[in-house]
DNA sequence: GTCTATACTTGGATAGAC
DNA sequence: GTCTATCCAAGTATAGAC
């Protein structure tokens, strides 16, 4: 409810005025990351893409790193939302494959990874920094390490390498292809890629190679 | 020969002073982007990092970008060198794996990796600098073509996979490890990913998997 | 070739008006 | 809550002394 005194100036003074206003600045800071760089992300350009004050940074959020790791968050539970509705259940691996090429897609589409690798980068010019990073990678890394328990359990891969190192090396690709994909516009050797998984898992999957991953489960008839 | 008129002052006013500072310059470039990444480099880190005047990176590279252009070129052409030798004739996956781990551990270890990361995620701040880096990584990338087309060769997998798509996701990978180990000093997640990949490769020699990939070469006798 | 000094610009952050 | 104005620190780049 309204406070007692409030006029009929719905949008320009509501309860969430604030709230608003710190949304478009998160989205503004994810887009200059997007576009500029964390080099490039300083408190005028960001505001200048949120059309406001350069002072309301400040205000909102003390700082421009703060700003910029509450952008971070705002990805991260944005994706980590997604990609626990894409993924119910997992049963092979070359299903596995699928869904992560698909929502790998969206990802690179969206410019979010890009958001990550910025911070990332840039976490070494501000001390203290690196840490608050390392700490919004885990979820991702840990969604990782559990879909790929799902998908390679019981396998003799799945015994001979753990699991948590083959997250480590999927999110690292995941991240490498994403850098890559900026230099030269090059986003379609990134998802040629990923097709070319799907072509590979399918194959192996077929072939069973006696027991080194699990076998192929029943898919619906058609 | 000195030229006439020149005295005893060997160091301090020999022909290859300008040289010599130029590299004093390049390597304290490449240390600042390690330490402060491309956030923090800027012309007074380099100088106070070089022990040398700020405006000495103006006269000698003209700006800064220019000097870490000149500090990735560096980078570049000592790892390429290195690479070349140490890779005489890769025979088989788990020879290429082999080797690969060892150069891997290398570079992560002097950290030449980090200065290429940063070149990359800062370019996207300064217009134009994209395709002077990309123009750069091309080396590496064909490199990478180079000795998995020698150890894939004739395989299947080889046929199926085109090989500058598996060089686009061995880079990729090598990017993402590196920027990741960055984050938690996690340097140990990447090195035993590696020793793990030289565990898969060798079974995968032995199982031989109906000629998905080439026969083992034959290793001298003991 | 190198250094000091300095002009100029941009960025982070705060004070105070509205 | 937002904006204007401003301070101060840091950065790029140049001029000129040595």
């Amino acid at each position: 409810m309204a406070k007692p005194g409030a006029s009929s100036r719905l949008v320009t003074e509501g309860a969430g005025r604030s709230a608003a206003t710190k949304q478009v600045l998160v989205e503004a800071a994810i887009e200059t990351l997007k576009a500029e760089g964390f080099a490039g992300a300083s408190a005028r350009a960001i505001a200048g893409r949120a059309g406001c004050n350069q002072a309301l940074i400040f205000y909102h959020f003390g700082s421009v790193v703060s700003l910029l790791l509450a952008a971070l968050d705002a990805v991260s539970a944005s994706r980590l939302e997604q990609y626990s509705a894409a993924v119910g259940h997992v049963g092979s691996p070359a299903e596995l494959v699928e869904v992560a090429a698909a929502i790998f897609r969206g990802d690179l589409d969206a410019g979010y990874v890009t958001v990550l690798v910025e911070m990332i980068a840039g976490a070494s010019s501000t001390p203290g920094l690196g840490a608050e990073v390392a700490a919004r990678i885990a979820p991702w890394r840990q969604f990782a390490q559990q879909i790929i328990d799902s998908a390679l359990g019981g396998s003799a891969l799945g015994s001979v390498v753990p699991s948590d190192e083959i997250a480590h090396g999927v999110v690292a690709l995941y991240l490498g292809l994403e850098l890559l994909s900026h230099l030269d516009a090059d986003r379609a050797a990134a998802l040629s890629l990923f097709d070319r998984a799907k072509q590979v898992a399918a194959v192996v999957e077929v072939l069973g190679v006696g027991g080194f991953l699990p076998a192929p489960t029943p898919r619906r008839a058609s």
